[in-house]
DNA sequence: ACCTGAACACCGTTCAAGT
DNA sequence: ACCTGAACACCGTTCAAGT
């Protein structure tokens, strides 16, 4: 539906390379070794310097934000797409689902930057409530037709998706996910 | 009920009291500042040397694992103690809220240890699965009273509860965490 | 304006010397 | 048998010099 609206801060052609090479490291490199990515190595990864690195990400947690931010846009988009879903409850379902299969990839770092709070104003806290305000759709029709409970809050249920892919990280077992994942929609069920 | 029968390594005096001081110093640190315990900081904390820490602890699991094996003997006492209770819907309800408290305490740290896959033999996975066992009698009291499902495993819930601690961690909110509860406590029930 | 990497700081881990 | 802390390694972060 709506493009992402994303400002993209003006920089020099070869700057811009520098930091999408950054971000694509970034995101092999969580895929790959999970939480515990060495800032140096994603730098060489990219074929940057280190201090290039720290020019586009001054923090880490800026670095984590924008390595999130293109999934969280996607996840609004899945959300929108959603809407025009017949089946309020098969619908919202499906979109927590595929909520756990986006943290999954990322690893509990996925889960975690997700479910932290983000720094006011940032391109990942936009992003974010954008996603979740088109994810509050899903979660009001599946009340409206009275397959939620009134009182469930969105943000609690992806914390607690949030919080399967966290607690499983050590041994994933893909079994075991499932099951956590259909407790928590039970719970919500009305 | 049953004492700790925990098998205490044979140690010569002094050092059995260092192993302890730098026990409560690491407990210490993992309650004031959760996961980022510098080991450095509880070795001089506890007053003894690095060299000493990594000589009763030559790794960090196994710093972190015996932090927390107090408070897991203590939490299968208290499930035994709860088989006693008339209500078994209510006796494990209480026992999940107490391992949400605990693990609380230890903050995501706790948590993490917990969901972990423990060293084969070690202290910890003793005591965890003689936790677990302890609260398997109480899951299956109240899937033999019809409260909880039949389906229902003692992993998959406890890891839900662990993974609400984690995923809170950066914005401890009570109301939502006890929210976010009692969506898994609704999730188990029949 | 942007890039680089040497330099510094911090902390994890080891080990030779000491009790 | 145990303790100590200096020494080393690793990685995060900064900044002076270069393009």
């Amino acid at each position: 539906m709506s493009q992402a609206p994303v400002v993209k801060a003006l920089r020099r052609a070869d700057a811009q390379r520098n930091y999408d090479l950054i971000l694509v490291a970034a995101r092999a490199a969580i895929a790959e070794r999970g939480a515990h990515i060495v800032l140096e190595d994603v730098a060489r990864d990219a074929g940057v310097g280190i201090g290039t690195l720290y020019r586009h990400f001054p923090t880490r947690q800026d670095l984590l934000e924008e390595a999130f931010l293109e999934e969280t846009l996607l996840l609004r988009d899945r959300a929108e797409a959603l809407v025009d879903s017949p089946e309020a409850w098969e619908a919202l379902v499906a979109w927590l689902r595929l909520q756990m299969e986006f943290a999954s990839r990322g690893r509990s770092l996925g889960a975690s930057v997700m479910a932290a709070k983000h720094v006011e104003g940032s391109d990942l806290q936009v992003a974010y409530s954008a996603m979740r305000d088109a994810g509050d759709i899903l979660l009001h029709r599946a009340q409206a037709s009275g397959d939620v409970k009134d009182d469930v809050d969105m943000i609690d249920v992806l914390r607690l998706v949030y919080g399967i892919v966290m607690a499983c990280e050590q041994a994933p077992e893909p079994d075991r996910i499932t099951r956590m994942f259909e407790l928590v929609i039970a719970g919500i069920r009305a």
